[in-house]
DNA sequence: GTCTATATTGTGATAGAC
DNA sequence: GTCTATCACAATATAGAC
């Protein structure tokens, strides 16, 4: 619906091509290094046509941080939310991220460089992510929260803030992504390696985060 | 020297003018984005001047990239390095980073896009921090894996790998910063939360790290 | 819906006076 | 070293035929 023409309804595969497109180089090039030309060859179709889906590149370029944004963050909020243990949130949110975003490994780094260099496109993303921010610090964080506390005064881990809780969960699930071409050179690492080291990861990382939870 | 004409000495304040005003630029719009216009407006100059001294746009943004990255890394390595205990160590390097960055917090999403966006900078990269890659595995990289198995061995820390446990410190002190504008969303911080964050965070984040190392 | 051709503006880079 | 003026081309966007 974003930017398609009202009039007329169409089967969506054009579109679809082009979005598809569209995500390859934007996700690569960023949104001021992209080309409308590039994304139109990569689709296989001409540069017009990209107009006439998406009206303009700034359209174009939210609809796929829509796309790609809207692909990883629900999941993930929906574990941080449910009922299940602080243990099974971990190991869930852990085991989610690195199972989805190695098949696409620049997706983070994609993200986290749209949202430095246009902010404003946090608007964007809250549709992506399909809710209210003030209703998520209320629910989610409120819940996680709760939770948190009641282990704490359980003597079952030591005390610490949602905000801080959900920050090192993530640092530790999507850095190593988005800073994967400093990773190889820093550590000499190649994509065998990098692949390899994401399979230790997986295994590891739930319990360095809950032992780090340990009181 | 970088791009400096060759044939005349200049006092150099012009110079770093522009590279201060290229700085402000390049952090803010990535180098695609950037706009030479704007750079030398920022500088007060006008925009030959700026070829003048740095022939092209992708040599002033290697510049510029090479000194930004110069400033962060050299002294974490060197604390990753030091003959510091590994408590210590993850302490100084938590403090460092944080200390150092939340003056600049862009710092860290810009270096990040630059690399994502531009991995060939990488060599640039490897200029800035003045080391060879490889001379960083032998001598670093090794001493601190001896030094984590010796840790493991004593029976005071569960086994981890030099890679991993390098991963984990840059993570949890890195993406805070890079992934600003999105803790602002979903978390709903202003600038006044985020720095009550980092205080907590520089005080609370060692012990957390350590005790994800214990046994 | 899809194409070709083109309008129009933006932008890096250079020439040449001072 | 610094400026003004300008070149040359890249890139987004639109008009209009089919």
């Amino acid at each position: 619906m974003a930017g398609r023409p009202g009039k007329a309804a169409h089967d969506g595969q054009t579109e679809e091509k082009i979005l598809a497109a569209a995500r390859k180089v934007f996700v690569k090039e960023g949104t001021a290094g992209a080309r409308m030309q590039e994304i139109a060859a990569e689709a296989g179709v001409n540069q017009a046509l990209l107009h006439y889906y998406f009206r303009s590149k700034d359209q174009l370029a939210q609809a796929v941080f829509r796309d790609v944004a809207g692909r990883l963050f629900p999941a993930i909020m929906m574990v941080l939310g449910s009922d299940a243990t602080i243990e099974e949130k971990v190991e869930q949110v852990v085991h989610l991220y690195i199972d989805n975003v190695r098949k696409n490994p620049f997706l983070p780094g994609y993200i986290l460089a749209e949202l430095h260099h246009h902010p404003g496109r946090i608007e964007s993303f809250r549709e992506a992510l399909g809710f209210n921010p003030a209703k998520f610090k209320t629910l989610i964080a409120a819940k996680l929260s709760k939770q948190l506390r009641a282990e704490a005064a359980a003597g079952r881990m030591r005390a610490i803030s949602a905000e801080q809780f959900i920050v090192n969960l993530l640092s530790l699930s999507v850095f190593p992504f988005a800073a994967r071409p400093m990773l190889y050179l820093a550590l000499g690492m190649s994509d065998r390696k990098f692949e390899a080291f994401l399979n230790v990861r997986r295994r590891e990382l739930p319990a360095f985060i809950l032992a780090g939870l340990r009181p």
